[in-house]
DNA sequence: CCAATCGCCTAT
DNA sequence: TAAGATAGGCGATTGG
C-alpha cells in the first residue's frame, strides 16, 4: 500500500541487505505516529586520488586502478572527477564498496597502495542527508509494509520493529521540508534501589506526548519489573528516553541487573529484560548488534549512552547546562524551577535509608518514585530542551539524535561536507592524534581598580564569523605564505587567504547563509501572531546563533578535517588587531578605554548624563563600524566598578534597559556560598551608589557576626563538581585526580558515599567547612545532607568563613584602603611609612 | 611565607 | 581513543 508522510528523523542507522545497503530512518510523523522507513538506493563509497601535488597521472594509472578493482569488497570504480585538494586540483575516483563497514579496512588497504584517500570516514546514514541535502524534517512517499517480520526482512529491514508503521522507499522519494515541531514522545523513568543488595525495589515511568502524560508504576519481582518496563518502552515507542541522572545511575543499573538476571541459555532474555532499542527482538541484536545497532542501551568508554533508534537525554545534564544551578539534586532544581508547585515535592523519602523506608512504607516510596519520574518531564518542558534540540537539528541538518548527543564538529561537518560535495572539494579525513601548540586567543585589556562613571560598552557583532566572512577565511582559500598576489587578504599573523573574486570559500558562504537565516527567524518572530510560532522562531534563531558560534571553535581546533593550524591563529590575530586599533584610536582622541575583552570596549563618556552617554555610544558605533566589522553600542553604564582584575566587573546599566551587570565575581559562580554572595551584592550596591563608607561598614558588621557564629549555616554551603569512576563493585575510584585526598570536595564525596548516599560522577557535591586546618593539616569538610536525609547541619568553622569573606571582600574594599586584615579586625590599621 | 601546581569555573 | 577555542581568576595543597 502506498503512503506519504511528513516527519522528523529521530535517529538513523543502516542494515546490509544482500549486496545492497538500506538506510533505516526512525521517524516521528507530523500526525503523531512513529515510522521506521527503509530507504533503498544509497551506496557506500570512498574516494581516491594520486598522492602528491603533481597534476599529471602516472603512467601506470590503469594498472593501479585495476589493483583497486581487485581489492576485496570493492564493487565499482566510477569515472574520475576533478576535485580541489590542498595539494591542487586532481582527478578523484569514487570507489564503491559492498557495505559501509568495509570502508575502514579498504581505506587502509588503498593507503598501502599509495592512494590519497578522501570522503572515507563519513557515517553512512548521514551520507543520505548530505547527498539529498536533507535536514531532519522530511517528506517521503513509498510503500507501507504489513506487520509481518518476513515481509519487512524482504524489504531490507531487520524484522518486526516496535514502531507504529514500517515502510520502504527509494532515495528519490525523499525531500526536505520546512522545520516544524514534531509531536515527539518522551519516556521518563526512575528506579529505587536497595542499598544493601543493589536490587531494584520499584520503578516508575511517565510517558508524554503533546503535553499529555500518563504514569506507570512497577513493584514486586525484579525480573518481572524489568520485563514490564521493557514492554512499556516497546509499546509506548518513545523517541526520547529521559530521567534525572539516568546516564550515571538508572541506565547503568538497568544494564547491571539485566546482566545479573539474564538466562544464559535463552539468547533473547537480554532483550526481554532491557531491550529498549527500536529494533526487533533478535539474537543478533542481543549480542550487541555487530553493525552497531544493539537493542540494549550501550555506552562506550565514558561516552554518552546510545539506544538504537531513540535518543537518550539526561534531564540532569540539560538542567545543568541551561540553568547552571548552584546545587544539582533533583529537589534543588525542582525548587528552583517550580517554587510554587509544592505538589511536585509532596513525597519525601530518605534515600540513604531506602531499605528501611521500603520495608516500612512501600506505597510512599512508590509514589515518591513516580514523582521523580514526572519531574524530568516537567524540567525538560520548562527549559524547552527538546524543542531547542529539534531546532538545532533543523539548522545543522542532522537527525535529532546528533543534535542531542553529537559533537560540534559533527554539526559543522553536516553543513560543510554537503557544500564541498556539490562544489567538487575533496573531503579530507579527520586529523587524528598529535597535539599541536595552543594558538593565541583574544585580547584582554588591563582594568584599573576603582569606580568610573558614564561608560559606553561597544562590541563587535558576531566578531569571529564576521572576520571569517570579510576575509574569505576557509580551508579552501588559504594559500601558502610565498604566494605573492594582491588578490589576497593577509592576516596580521601572516596567513593569506584568496579574495572571494578568485575563489569563494565554503565557510564564509555558510556563515552568510546562517546570518540570513537568523534575520529571517527574527523577522518571523516579530511578525508572529501566536505564541507557539513566536517561540518556534525564537528557538530557531537561537539555534542559528549557537551554530554560527561553533564554527570558530571547530576551525581553531587541532583535529578538524577542514582546517589548518594557521586558520585559528589568523582569525584571532585579526580580532586582536581590530580591537587594539580602536582602543588606540580612542585613546588618541582622548576617550579613555576602561576595559576591553576580545570583542568589547568600555569607553568613558566625555560628558555626564544618560543622554550624552547614549549619543556618544551611538556616535562611536557609527564612526568605527566598517565593512565586515560592525561595532554596536550595546549598553550604557551610569557607573562601573572593578577591583582591578580582568574578567571581573560590575556596573549599573541605564541603557537600553535599567539593569545590574555583573561578570566574573563570586556572585556569578556556582562554587561560592550564599552569605558571600549577599554580602558582595550589598557592597556593590553601596559602591555603585558612591557610599564607600557604608560599603565597608556593611562588610565589617557581617564579618563580626560570622566570627560570633551568627549566620544561617545553609548560607555557608560550598558546592563543587567532583569527578570519579564508579566501579563494578559500587566503590568509587578518584584516581582521575593526581592527589584526591588533597581536595575538599573529594572528601565530601567520600563522606556522602560512606553515609549510604549515591555519588554521581561529575555532579556537584555540597559541603560545609568544619575545620580550616584539620588533624591532618588539611581542610576538614562535612557533606550537606539536610535536604536528603534530614541530618542536622554540620557545625561550621566560623573563623574559616570569616576569613574567606574577608579575603573576597577585602579584594574589593582594598580599592578604598580597607584590606582583608582591616575587615577582620573591624578597624583600619595605622600604617607607617618609615622610608 | 613563597612559588608551583592542580582543579574548577567563568568571560568571550 | 575522541575531540570547538583561549584568557583569566582564585582556592587549596604541596614542598621548600
Amino acid at each position: 500500500m502506498s503512503a506519504e508522510e511528513e516527519a522528523c528523523i529521530v535517529a538513523a542507522s543502516y542494515q546490509s541487505f544482500g549486496s545492497k545497503t538500506v538506510v533505516e530512518l526512525w521517524l516521528r510523523a507530523r500526525e503523531g505516529h512513529s515510522t521506521l522507513l527503509l530507504v533503498h538506493g544509497l551506496r557506500p563509497f570512498l574516494e581516491i586520488a594520486v598522492r602528491g601535488s603533481s597534476t599529471d597521472l602516472p603512467d601506470d594509472i590503469d594498472e593501479r586502478l585495476e589493483k583497486v578493482r581487485n581489492v576485496k569488497d570493492v564493487t565499482l570504480i566510477h569515472d574520475p572527477v576533478d576535485k580541489w585538494t590542498d595539494k591542487g586540483t586532481k582527478p578523484h575516483w569514487k570507489v564503491e564498496v559492498r557495505q559501509p563497514y568495509n570502508v575502514p579496512k579498504i581505506r587502509e588497504t588503498l593507503r598501502g597502495y599509495d592512494w590519497k584517500v578522501s570522503s572515507a570516514d563519513i557515517i553512512f546514514p548521514q551520507r543520505l542527508l548530505l547527498e539529498l541535502d536533507l535536514g531532519p524534517h522530511i517528506a517521503w512517499k513509498g510503500e507501507l509494509l504489513p506487520s509481518d517480520g518476513d515481509a519487512i526482512q524482504d524489504a531490507g529491514g531487520r524484522g518486526l520493529y516496535p514502531t507504529n508503521r514500517v515502510a520502504r522507499c527509494n532515495i528519490e522519494d525523499l525531500r526536505s521540508i520546512d522545520a516544524f515541531a514534531a509531536p515527539l514522545i518522551t519516556f521518563s523513568f526512575d528506579l529505587e534501589t536497595s542499598i544493601e543488595s543493589g536490587h531494584i525495589l520499584c520503578a516508575a515511568a511517565v510517558i508524554q506526548q503533546n503535553g499529555k502524560s500518563e504514569t506507570h508504576t512497577f513493584r514486586g519481582d525484579e525480573r518481572k519489573m524489568l520485563e514490564d518496563l521493557t514492554r512499556l518502552v516497546r509499546d509506548s515507542d518513545p523517541d526520547i528516553i529521559t530521567g534525572y541522572n539516568i546516564d550515571n545511575f538508572d541506565l547503568p543499573k538497568i544494564k547491571e541487573r539485566m546482566e545479573e538476571l539474564e538466562d544464559g541459555n535463552d539468547k533473547l532474555s537480554r532483550a526481554i529484560l532491557a531491550g529498549w532499542g527500536r529494533v526487533p527482538v533478535t539474537e543478533e541484536a542481543c549480542k550487541g548488534g555487530r553493525r552497531g545497532a544493539p537493542i540494549i542501551p550501550n555506552r562506550q568508554q565514558n561516552r554518552k549512552w546510545t539506544l538504537t533508534g531513540r535518543c537518550v537525554m539526561d534531564a540532569w545534564w540539560e538542567a545543568r547546562m541551561t540553568l547552571r544551578p548552584k546545587r544539582e539534586t533533583l529537589k534543588f532544581v525542582s525548587e528552583l524551577l517550580f517554587p510554587d508547585r509544592e505538589e511536585l515535592r509532596k513525597m519525601d523519602v530518605d534515600s540513604s535509608r531506602m531499605d528501611e523506608e521500603w520495608a516500612a512504607r512501600p506505597d510512599v516510596v512508590l509514589e515518591y518514585c513516580a514523582q521523580d519520574a514526572l519531574l524530568p518531564i516537567e524540567i525538560l518542558d520548562a527549559i524547552s530542551a527538546t524543542a531547542r534540540k529539534e531546532a538545532l537539528a533543523a539548522v545543522g541538518k542532522v537527525p535529532l539524535e546528533t543534535a542531542i548527543i553529537g559533537t560540534t564538529s559533527q554539526w559543522v561537518d553536516s553543513l560543510v561536507i554537503r557544500l564541498a560535495d556539490r562544489e567538487n572539494i575533496a573531503v579530507p579525513m579527520t586529523r587524528r592524534g598529535g597535539k599541536s601548540d595552543a594558538i593565541t586567543g583574544g585580547y584582554v585589556h588591563e582594568v584599573k581598580g576603582g569606580r568610573e562613571e558614564w561608560i559606553a560598552i561597544l562590541d563587535f557583532k558576531s566578531m569571529y564569523p564576521s572576520i571569517m566572512i570579510s576575509n574569505n577565511i576557509c580551508y579552501t582559500t588559504r594559500v601558502d605564505n610565498d604566494y605573492t598576489s594582491t588578490e589576497v587578504h593577509q592576516s596580521p599573523s601572516g596567513t593569506k587567504f584568496l579574495k572571494k573574486e578568485i575563489r569563494e570559500g565554503l565557510v564564509p558562504r555558510l556563515l552568510e547563509d546562517l546570518m540570513g537565516q537568523r534575520d529571517h527567524h527574527k523577522a518571523m518572530m516579530k511578525g508572529a501572531t501566536d505564541d507557539s510560532k513566536r517561540l518556534f522562531h525564537d528557538q530557531m534563531q537561537f539555534a542559528v546563533k549557537i551554530l554560527m558560534n561553533t564554527f570558530y571553535g571547530v576551525f581553531a581546533s587541532a583535529f578538524y578535517r577542514f582546517t589548518h593550524q594557521d586558520i585559528g591563529s589568523a582569525i584571532t590575530a585579526w580580532a586582536r588587531s581590530n580591537i587594539k586599533k580602536i582602543i588606540s584610536d580612542l585613546e588618541e582622541e582622548g576617550h579613555p578605554v576602561v576595559y576591553s575583552d576580545t570583542d568589547s570596549i568600555f569607553v568613558s563618556s566625555p560628558e555626564e548624563g544618560k543622554e550624552a552617554l547614549v549619543n556618544f555610544g551611538h556616535e562611536l558605533a557609527n564612526r568605527f563600524t566598517k565593512e565586515g566589522a560592525e561595532l554596536e553600542f550595546e549598553k550604557g553604564l551610569s557607573v562601573f566598578f572593578s577591583h582591578g582584575a580582568k574578567k571581573r566587573y560590575v556596573g549599573r546599566v541605564v541603557w537600553p534597559e535599567e539593569d545590574l551587570l555583573i561578570r566574573g565575581y563570586e556572585v556569578r559562580r556556582t562554587d561560592s556560598f550564599d552569605l558571600l554572595n549577599k554580602t558582595m551584592m550589598g557592597t556593590f550596591e553601596r559602591i555603585l551608589d558612591g557610599d564607600e563608607e557604608g560599603a565597608y561598614q556593611h562588610v565589617i558588621s557581617l564579618i563580626r557576626s560570622v566570627k560570633a557564629g551568627e549566620a544561617d549555616v545553609a548560607d555557608l554551603i560550598l558546592s563543587r563538581s567532583c569527578k570519579g569512576k564508579v566501579l563494578k563493585d559500587g566503590t568509587v575510584d578518584f584516581s582521575v585526580y593526581s592527589n584526591p585526598d588533597g581536595l575538599p570536595y573529594v572528601q565530601a564525596a567520600k563522606k556522602r558515599i560512606a553515609r549510604g548516599l549515591p555519588f554521581t560522577p561529575g555532579m556537584k557535591v555540597s559541603y560545609i567547612v568544619t575545620a580550616a586546618k584539620g588533624v591532618d593539616g588539611r581542610q576538614t569538610v562535612e557533606p550537606w545532607l539536610v535536604a536528603e536525609t534530614g541530618d542536622a547541619p554540620p557545625v561550621p568553622d566560623w573563623s574559616f568563613y570569616a576569613e574567606r569573606l574577608a579575603r573576597a571582600m577585602g579584594r574589593i574594599t582594598e580599592v578604598y584602603g580597607w584590606s582583608k586584615k582591616d575587615l577582620l579586625l573591624g578597624s583600619r590599621q595605622q600604617t607607617f611609612d618609615f622610608f
